[in-house]
DNA sequence: ATTATTTAATTTGTAATGCAAACAAATACT
DNA sequence: AGTATTTGTTTGCATTACAAATTAAATAAT
């Protein structure tokens, strides 16, 4: 087999795998992918807005608002009114909350690194390089993603965003 | 950074860019991504029935039917009751479903392999053999995670190919 | 052969995403 | 002041996703 096809298949391993595990931590916490998604994310941000996180995990406000709604009424989550600025909401985990992502939620990188950590040094310095590629091909993949794809369809797409 | 910090904010990225590029196609081909999901795993298998779609992209049945519901009612796949077991339904793409899959969907590998093909070929065995490491990690995860995944689908599966 | 069990897919009912559009409130601009 | 913009919510709608119940067909058991 070619080795771009290897790659292409490893990829849309890891993407699956990493899919199933996120899928098994929402289970184990109650929680579903997107209110997982919203967890994380605070857990590692500590106080955000709500806008700040709608643009953090890609999502539209409204729709982070039915989500952030639901964990609020668990009381995982907790609201409240921005002081100066008094449009602002500012989002974070409860008390309880950071105690349920304290739980099962790390496993997932726990696993990986421990074995991470079992690797020579020289493979880890591989393995990230490799991973830096791969990031690299992927994202100027969306970069360029209307130029070259010109389906013809509706719209032109100005490619003017930036992130990594 | 640590190299496993590095290797683990690699991946997110990784995954998060693919899953831009998912929605992107989506929303160019005028499909859900769930829907894409099945008109791209058809194209890759051909026939296939129900049951086996769901087990592909790893959903209930019932999920399944009523995405498939959608899909014929846009006139992209076919059902067809079987002629030896006439429980079993075949999918398949319509010629209308394979002209739309034509077009858009494979431009994500497109791009990712012209960029691949451009590196050197000592690095891409490196990029491989580094996927493959990391899928490795991934992969006992999940399967520590999930002892024991029910023995009686591997019987069934022996044509199948790679499945984790 | 008749009954029971299993298999394959659908139907039903319910919760949750996800978005656009409309909306309200606070802030910024001129 | 008066208008525009930002921030978040609400509303309405299509879609996903699943469990449980259901239908129909195939297979097993007695």
């Amino acid at each position: 087999m070619e080795n771009s096809q290897k790659a292409l298949v490893l990829l849309r391993q890891i993407i699956r795998s990493t899919d199933m595990q996120v899928k098994e931590i929402s289970s184990r916490t109650g929680l579903t992918p997107p209110q997982l998604m919203v967890m994380q994310t605070l857990r590692e941000s500590g106080q955000l807005t709500s806008g700040e996180l709608a643009k953090e995990i890609v999502l539209t406000q409204a729709t982070v608002t039915s989500i952030l709604d639901r964990l609020e009424k668990k009381e995982l989550v907790a609201r409240e009114r921005g002081t100066n600025d008094k449009r602002k909401v500012w989002v974070s985990l409860t008390d309880e909350g950071a105690d349920l992502m304290k739980g099962a939620p790390t496993t997932q990188q726990d696993i990986f690194l421990r074995h991470f950590d079992d690797i020579q040094d020289w493979e880890q310095s591989m393995v990230v390089a490799s991973l830096e590629r791969v990031a690299f091909m992927l994202n100027a993949q969306h970069l360029n993603a209307a130029p070259v794809l010109d389906i013809g369809q509706l719209d032109r797409e100005q490619n003017e965003d930036l992130e990594i």
